[in-house]
DNA sequence: GGGTATTTGTCCGTATGTATG
DNA sequence: TCATACATACGGACAAATACC
């Protein structure tokens, strides 16, 4: 079989692999491989064309990485079968039992949603298995700590990822992060705590649960402010250095290092909420801050539930070793939160480096995500608007030549079925593009162009 | 990898791959890669830091050069086994948890460990791979509530068998009692509770977490006493109306009558902890207080990790109706803490019947395993022993004619290797029986004779 | 049906061309 | 002219899945 179809141009400028990708994808999207077909093998098709393996192999990758294609390893590379269509979650995540009129979107450029399109659920369910299988682990207790292959993991796992450093002696597990900061709650002394003046409502229910008193303190561009750290003389901090919904930005490493010298000067400790930030997808990544100092003052947070599936509900806690006597006589009196099945199914995925490749993945697909919602806004509204996209979050802020006021804009795009969240300024809008699939992107600015048009000056 | 704590400044004037090679070389010297350990591969270092590959090769080749690295060529670079290289710190690994002499047993009659011999797991991991073939449930977010598949179940089961009347939307789910108990403190305004005086560490902490004051009353033989309630003047207790280690006894009716009594006069609240209730095993079952009355003082708990596998924590409340609007305010800042998969397989075990029908299997087990237990310790020690079981308990406390604290005893007990548990008396072990196999009984109890023949008088 | 040969995705170090100071 | 950094392309080695005997 000849794949001569495929046209490729050697001298027309755009690299070969790029050629290739859109070739494919073009011929998927036409119906000529139609779903759930083997794609011809890399070594084949660089075979019949003349190409090398790596350049099909960068093809191929750059279609499994926007969904085209699904790889199942040493079998071949597969048309996707249903485009990408799962059932939309923020709707029925957040509909407790009280029942409200949630409104009804089409597209969802929310900022609370990830994309587990790309997560291979078959390697997660193998692992699942493979743990099921083992009959003593089904039928014993867990470790109250959390297991120890999953400790010495995430021990390995987020120093290479992040810089942490602990030893697996010093990783909690729990379910999340919410019930972990219970415990953190009872190791620290001084029932005061700051966080930035955004809030962080589900931390702020626990603190305030355990008799916290909570100070919102107000923050610049970078980040919470350390003269009025100084000033309020609190002895703990909750901050999240890579997550800054208001506009994209992460803390930079100057705030990072006064942040931490507060912290020594003071002898107070920082709760490093490591929100999202394994997913730096488009610059060099900027590492934990409880791995830049001697780590005595960081109690590290970190989670997986938006990294790999929003059902696998993992997070832990890297503590400082001045924290662990406090903590082991006090551990026999805490249970394990988080299910003993999905603490050894992710050891499983973390060992085998399934998460790092994932991890991969994730940040090419936000890569592309971003760079196709920027194509379309300035597509869609020329050069009359201003686009705010920093480093690492996931999501940007697009500032309209208009003067209503965001949650105008807010509206008028609900109305059209798309929502949007509203940002800090008036005619800007923070448009989340974790959760929205690739496809969606282009009709959904679209249907913004539409809703914003009577608005525009 | 990533190894983003590999510190790079891009404006700092020396070459990146100079300040590469740099960080590299001493995170070799400081034993961050062991000796023979292979470095990260050139492609994904560069993807991870954002470098070219140039600039890493380029980095390599000077640690190559220079004897740090060696190369092989098709496998990757790894570090030079001449090299001098420091003890390592961190991610030693293997090294978990606090080093501490635990003695090992040959035979456990503790009371901290269930019987899931009997348990049919292979039908547990049909549920559970049944849920993981269901995409959307995988992919998706959980209800904060708990599935709303498992809350009907469970409406419907804890009825049926403890006569817990609760609908769907009055039920919690958590990752067993604890995460549920932080919950229930939100909800208790005052924060004053009572619990009987043999004390409950893992509830006692999360009250203390929370800034209750917790008053251990009095209780005399069928349990914690109305009289000192009153007298206290607090307007929540909770009890374990089915478990009672000291002497094995389940709280009678008619203290749960008085206490249903004292709630409403005094519009109190009564955390009915249900540990065991299903268990009750030799003798009519005794239903939740919750079913007594009206229910609307009474907050149910029960739990699934002793009944149905060790690795199962999975707990629920039921809350009274006047609490549900307080919880709903509440509600969208707690997340959910038990694995939703494990939710669902519960709920499929539940609605099945196949739960009912395993109970039913664990009490006459548990009624063979105290009969067996009964008629060892008879045979072993005759006329002179006492052997106290009363009702649902799944332990039975042995009076021995010596002198010899209780601790002397089993200290005895563990030299043969033997694990029983001190008892409230002098000469008496408590020894439970829901952890040891059947056919095990015999033989631990000789070997008991052997430990204590020395002692007995 | 069980062992063997083949296929296949994946990972690897390397070479080359080019843009930018 | 040269050092630096990057993008593209190459083919060898490996282990797991699969097909075949």
């Amino acid at each position: 079989m000849t794949y001569d179809y495929l046209t490729l141009n050697p001298n027309s400028g755009t690299p070969l692999y790029q050629q290739l990708y859109a070739s494919i994808r073009q011929s998927i999207e036409n119906g000529h491989f139609p779903k759930g077909e083997k794609l011809p093998s890399i070594r084949k098709l660089s075979e019949d064309l003349h190409l090398s393996r790596t350049t099909v192999e960068a093809a191929y990758q750059q279609l499994c990485v926007e969904g085209y294609v699904k790889t199942r390893p040493q079998s071949g590379f597969f048309v996707a079968t249903g485009t990408v269509s799962l059932p939309r979650t923020a709707s029925s995540a957040f509909s407790i039992s009280a029942p409200s009129a949630v409104p009804q979107y089409q597209y969802q450029f929310g900022t609370d949603s990830v994309d587990s399109s790309c997560t291979d659920i078959k390697i997660w369910r193998r692992h699942i298995r493979d743990v099921l299988n083992r009959q003593e682990v089904i039928a014993s207790y867990g470790d109250p700590q959390g297991e120890p292959a999953l400790r010495a993991a995430l021990s390995a796992y987020s120093f290479g990822v992040r810089g942490v450093t602990a030893k697996p002696e010093q990783i909690v597990v729990g379910a999340g992060t919410q019930p972990l900061l219970y415990l953190l709650c009872g190791l620290l002394k001084e029932k005061r705590v700051a966080i930035d003046e955004r809030g962080f409502p589900q931390a702020e229910r626990v603190f305030a649960d355990c008799g916290f008193q909570v100070l919102r303190l107000p923050a610049d561009g970078d980040g919470i402010r350390t003269d009025t750290l100084e000033q309020s003389g609190v002895k703990a901090v909750l901050v999240r250095p890579s997550h800054s919904v208001q506009n994209g930005t992460a803390m930079p490493m100057s705030r990072r290092y006064a942040l931490l010298e507060w912290a020594k000067a003071n002898n107070a400790v920082i709760l490093e909420d490591d929100y999202n930030g394994e997913l730096r997808y488009n610059a060099r990544p900027i590492p934990a801050m409880q791995g830049i100092g001697d780590g005595g003052n960081v109690i590290y947070l970190g989670s997986f539930s938006k990294l790999l599936l929003p059902s696998v509900r993992i997070g832990y806690t890297a503590l400082p070793p001045a924290f662990l006597a406090d903590y082991r006589e006090r551990a026999k009196d805490y249970n394990q939160t988080a299910s003993k099945i999905e603490q050894l199914a992710l050891s499983g995925y973390v060992q085998s480096g399934q998460l790092e490749r994932h991890l991969r993945r994730l940040r090419k697909l936000y890569a592309a995500k971003s760079e196709t919602l920027i194509r379309a806004v300035k597509q869609a509204f020329g050069k009359k608007c201003t686009i705010f996209l920093r480093e690492t979050a996931l999501c940007l802020v697009v500032s309209l030549p208009c003067r209503a006021s965001s949650e105008a804009l807010c509206q008028a795009a609900q109305e059209q079925g798309v929502r949007v969240l509203p940002a800090k300024e008036a005619g800007s809008v923070t448009l989340g593009f974790a959760g929205i699939p690739l496809e969606e992107i282009q009709p959904a600015v679209e249907l913004l162009k539409t809703a914003w048009a009577p608005l525009l000056s």
